[in-house]
DNA sequence: CAGCATCCGCTTTGATACTG
DNA sequence: CAGTATCAAAGCGGATGCTG
């Protein structure tokens, strides 16, 4: 962990959070929860065996995690690292737009963008899931009370999925671009799907 | 700009403002404004004079930052990485506790933290102005109709000033230390460091 | 097999010296 | 003042090997 020398809150972060892959491996435990190494380097598409290694290490020598049988768990101190990300987030959402055929992708990446692009607007109704299949793995989305919750795999008893390429998916869920106009597969109750953005049907 | 080939609105963000050094670059164009070469280089020790000019450079190219003869300037888009700033200031704000003796110091690195540990809790009162020494700059702390504004320099005409090293000024202006126990100078009236921190008297 | 450690070539970073 | 040039050191990525 090479530092700044700096005496400064931002500096001092960056200390710890700073460095290459750090701070995607935070992604993945808030994405995923506590999870095994194995789990972890299969959301981290290029990271180097050593390099999750070592990560890992510091991230438990600073205790923003801890480990206790090959299971790696966020600590409190770690999970307070998410408006972080979700500042992160925001920001480099708009780079989606561009386009790169190579890229990785894990739906379960989508997860914190989802929720700032969705909501209930039908908070009176009954819950209601929505899954999402793009990627290798279905994402679930539960929408009800107001709140809107996003989970990885298929839900018991979906109202409604949703499949596709991300970059037809993703624009329909962000309200950029309309159902009936995308070229996305879709089944089930629309107005899951109108309840989570109304903009996929303006 | 090596990138993770990932598409995640996270990892996109990395590719962009993770490599050493940027974000802090970041800092002093939101801390500092508008800034020639030199200025940032002075807000920036330890960093190599050539990977300043690479990582501006690289800020220009992905429409963070313009120049204009040798001035850099934020665009709206880099201005747009203000809440990230706040949210790695607010994690790692924590971590000033821990003292290193030989870390270097600048005054207006404490501008974000002083935001948001100060208030205006006497809005109806006339503006005011409380100036901090401490490092090699001096700090204007600006308040009045409930907002606290932080600028670099020496305002006009003080209303009540506060002097000695960051880590005995620090907890004095955070409320963790009583301004009558810390080791600190003041003069002029103590009305305005009890209306931006009520904690200071307790 | 999961969870690393080691080795190696390449890239990035850091320190210093120098220039229009 | 605002960089470029050079070079050593550290960090990273990929492959492979080891150990419970």
């Amino acid at each position: 962990m090479r530092t700044y020398g700096q005496y400064c809150a931002m500096a001092r972060g960056l200390d710890v959070i700073g460095d290459r892959w750090t701070l995607l491996i935070i992604r993945e435990l808030l994405l995923r929860g506590p999870s095994r190494y194995a789990k972890l380097q299969r959301g981290l598409p290029g990271i180097a065996t050593n390099l999750l290694a070592d990560r890992l290490r510091e991230l438990e020598a600073n205790g923003i995690v801890t480990r206790n049988d090959g299971v790696v768990t966020l600590t409190a101190r770690g999970h307070e690292l998410e408006p972080v990300m979700r500042a992160i987030g925001r920001w480099g959402a708009p780079l989606l737009a561009q386009v790169t055929p190579d890229a990785a992708f894990q739906s379960h990446w989508l997860a914190l963008p989802l929720q700032e692009l969705l909501g209930d607007h039908a908070p009176t109704r009954p819950p209601q899931a929505l899954e999402v299949r793009t990627g290798e793995e279905p994402l679930t989305v539960h929408v009800g009370h107001g709140k809107v919750r996003i989970n990885p795999g298929r839900p018991d008893r979906p109202d409604a999925i949703i499949g596709g390429p991300v970059r037809l998916v993703l624009p329909v869920l962000a309200g950029r671009t309309r159902l009936a106009r995308a070229r996305v597969s879709f089944e089930g109750d629309r107005a899951v799907l109108r309840r989570l953005q109304p903009k996929a049907f303006a």
